[in-house]
DNA sequence: ACGATACTGAAGTCCATACTTGACTAAGAT
DNA sequence: ATCTTAGTCAAGTATGGACTTCAGTATCGT
């Protein structure tokens, strides 16, 4: 719905990927939903860290969790995955277009 | 030749999106080239600034600078526009796939 | 030669943030 | 009821990084 440019804040989606730890959450997260603490486990840092993480992640559109009794269920969520795809291929066409223009025109210093 | 998953510092690539001020210095550079000083004028740092962040733009491959004379001429560099692309390439197959297979698992409620 | 321009390097400041600990609440197990 | 497990909240620490100033170096104009 809301449009490639309206993207609220591109910064913070990509400050998001930026961090390794929030890298690896994602990259476990792809084998399918999991725990707070079965995310933490693995990654050497506490859970209390890893919740701040998630509150990133999710501000992001890149986790969605939902609590179930005690445990809070942790899945991928594409919405931040698509900010990215948009961000690309908005500068795809503004940055390649661009730079095919001034290939072109330096190739065509014979045409006067 | 190294296939996608292989790109050491995404995290690095990542990081320099994270700037607004790299990302200004980007948005400007689509115009064409430009110095360090006439980079600097609109964004209201230094120019020392914005030679720092012209190292970490070159470093993960968004900037190419030249020195002519006494003015470093700074222009585009496709390469970490790429290397975004090539990350969300192999991240869609990864994890859109993942989330299908999971539709199709649970027939999930969707909320949104 | 002289001064102005364009940048560079070292060093310091300051704030964001990734992390911790410790006290707490809530839910499941026995 | 009690103990344990899962997570949360409030502070606090500390390291990184975005920025500055100041003192250079090199180049250009006159």
């Amino acid at each position: 719905m809301t449009p490639a440019l309206a993207s609220p804040d591109i910064g913070r989606v990509f400050h998001a990927l930026g961090d390794p730890t929030r890298r690896a959450i994602l990259d476990r997260l792809v084998e399918g939903p999991s725990s707070v603490s079965r995310l933490a486990e693995p990654l050497g840092v506490t859970v209390t860290a890893i919740g701040q993480h998630l509150q990133v992640l999710e501000e992001t559109g890149f986790v969605r969790t939902r609590k179930l009794g005690r445990v809070r269920s942790c899945s991928l969520d594409l919405a931040g995955f698509r900010t990215v795809e948009q961000w690309a291929a908005d500068h795809r066409a503004l940055w390649t277009g661009r730079m095919d223009r001034l290939g072109d025109l330096l190739a065509e210093d014979d045409d006067g």
